[in-house]
DNA sequence: GATGAATGAGACTTCATTCAT
DNA sequence: GATGAATGAAGTCTCATTCAT
């Protein structure tokens, strides 16, 4: 009565697959074909694990999206004062993204594209609310800038993920210092 | 002449209707045939104008790419005064992504993308060189940070693009109130 | 001989799983996955009960038709007079048709198609035989037509395959009235 | 200007290749390639000219269909006597279904299975009006049996099917002398 | 015997591009 | 220049069957 049960490797190798191939290639010509090659399966064997290709992609983005939004408030908790957390939070982010630059890359592409269904990026964005309420404190507090949590995010948090383009294409350099000047900068835009 | 005229018209027929499937099917369900059907004409009639698929994506790229940067330096002179200088640029930049939604949505979906070739992005970059110019002479004058051009342009400019894609998505109000918040945050983050 | 039972049972359910996927999808359209789910039972358990595919069809048509044959010479002996005896027969196929619409339904579309293997049909053939038997004796009595059997069965049984067809399409109701007049109907077309 | 135009050669070939291959190996195990092939065109081209596979089924099918009613009415007008007009429609067909046993069976396959939308199946039977028509006349006339149309087709006509079913198989012969018998069986059943 | 995972072959269909007019 | 037909190559996905437990 023992079977072979779906290996929960297989399924990895088949996201892993998808993200390396995407990244490289883009979603157009990372075909199931290349994708089930890359993960030595069969091509049919992709479709025990995933519905579809958009049910990979989905679930992949989701996947991604929750690993990310863990790291992001590693450490945190509520009671921190609000520059602290925010700034635990900020270079955790940071951190996400120069160390799983592939992983980042992939879910920039999924944000800026039609490549996620609408639903899988709802599902996405409601990780990030303790960002959010840590936000909401610090105006409270009088600490942080009276605007839209859109508007903050867009300059606090954003503009790594084009710092980190730009590093992927070799023409920026994130190390220490660069990673301090852009702390500051974020910090800068939204404090009052 | 009237031929001439006519043929441009076909091209940008061309060029428009890519746009549009790119922007609302993504590259991936944007083929030929149908931007051939979009735009009236044969699908053999888009490689008298264009060598293929690619050139077609990199032509149009180029050329709102060349727009937009006409737009954002738009009554611009280098004489002016660095900060009055930058937000009479900024608020170029934000008025074409703001009205000129399409154009910009898809050069943010180049820009994170693998769709366009790195000749034409290198290419497409080249343009923005007075801003940087600008930049370099407000650090020279104590009033701008001493950091890369990356970094300003990462806080200066790119939040835009986001707040943009929170616009289209309407999760957000880009109107005259919030775009002074925007201005105020960017200018925030790169003065010293 | 639990065993055995069990085992009889499982082969039954995936008889009558083919049966109804197969009448209601057509031969395309009735995977062995789907067969496999409907009898509940894994698609490889399949393959104990039956070579392959084909061999699963041919073996439910066969059964079908042994059924079959079976209910039409139900309570008949060669010994009753020839009209008798035909409008026993006759009214046993019409029953059979009329209460077992699904396998006769089946019946015929195997009869009409490629689904089943020359031999199998052969062999399906046979069973009639007692009917052909009394033909033959009607002939020699000089009440029935001295034509070929193939004729005789064509309009003595064969017309009630396209009204339960018509019935199952809900455009005709064969009703006690309407197989009086079907039986009026066959016999006039065969008896001298 | 000028340009190729779907050429009507092309499509009969597809149909025609359609029919070989459904009839020889069945539905399933008729694929697109096969009948590409058949037809000495590329399996793309098969799409210039029906929508999909169902699409050309349903298309060969109404055509077929057409034809047979075509011929089923050859000659025939609406005053000539019952009995002969009868007569006159009853070895059209017969004759169609000699004649065209190819095209007579795979309509045979089509009415006896899913193959077919239950719309084009409709659309098929409207031709048959006439037909129906004499019957009625005849029954005012108190020449033919006061019973359903379908009862009337499944003796006077239907039977004609099977008898080319076995014919095909060359377990019947149907020539002069035996249509003369399946005719006087036909006319037996269904006249008063 | 029984199973769910696994798969190679192949199904239908689409696509970027070329052909022939 | 312009076209619609035509196509080879390739894409996604399904299927009958086998594997490994």
């Amino acid at each position: 009565m023992a079977i072979r049960e779906k290996s929960k490797e297989k399924r990895n190798a088949l996201l892993k697959a998808t993200l390396n191939l995407v990244n490289n290639n883009g979603f157009h010509d990372a075909p199931m074909s290349k994708i089930a090659k890359m993960a030595n399966v069969s091509p049919a064997t992709i479709y025990i694990y995933f519905e579809n290709k958009q049910d990979l992609i989905n679930q992949l983005y989701l996947e991604l999206k929750i690993s990310y939004t863990e790291q992001a408030f590693k450490d945190y908790s509520e009671n921190m004062p609000v520059k602290k957390a925010f700034e635990l939070i900020w270079y955790n982010i940071a951190n996400y993204k120069l160390k799983q630059v592939d992983e980042a890359w992939f879910l920039a592409q999924c944000d800026n594209t039609t490549m996620i269904d609408e639903n899988s990026r709802q599902e996405g964005l409601k990780h990030l609310q303790p960002l959010l309420d840590l936000w909401e404190k610090g105006q409270k507090e009088g600490i942080i800038k009276d605007v839209s949590p859109y508007l903050l995010y867009a300059y606090a948090i954003n503009p790594l993920a084009f710092l980190m383009n730009m590093q992927k294409r070799e023409l920026y350099q994130l190390d220490k210092e660069s990673l301090k000047q852009a702390f500051q900068a974020s910090w800068d835009s939204i404090r009052i």
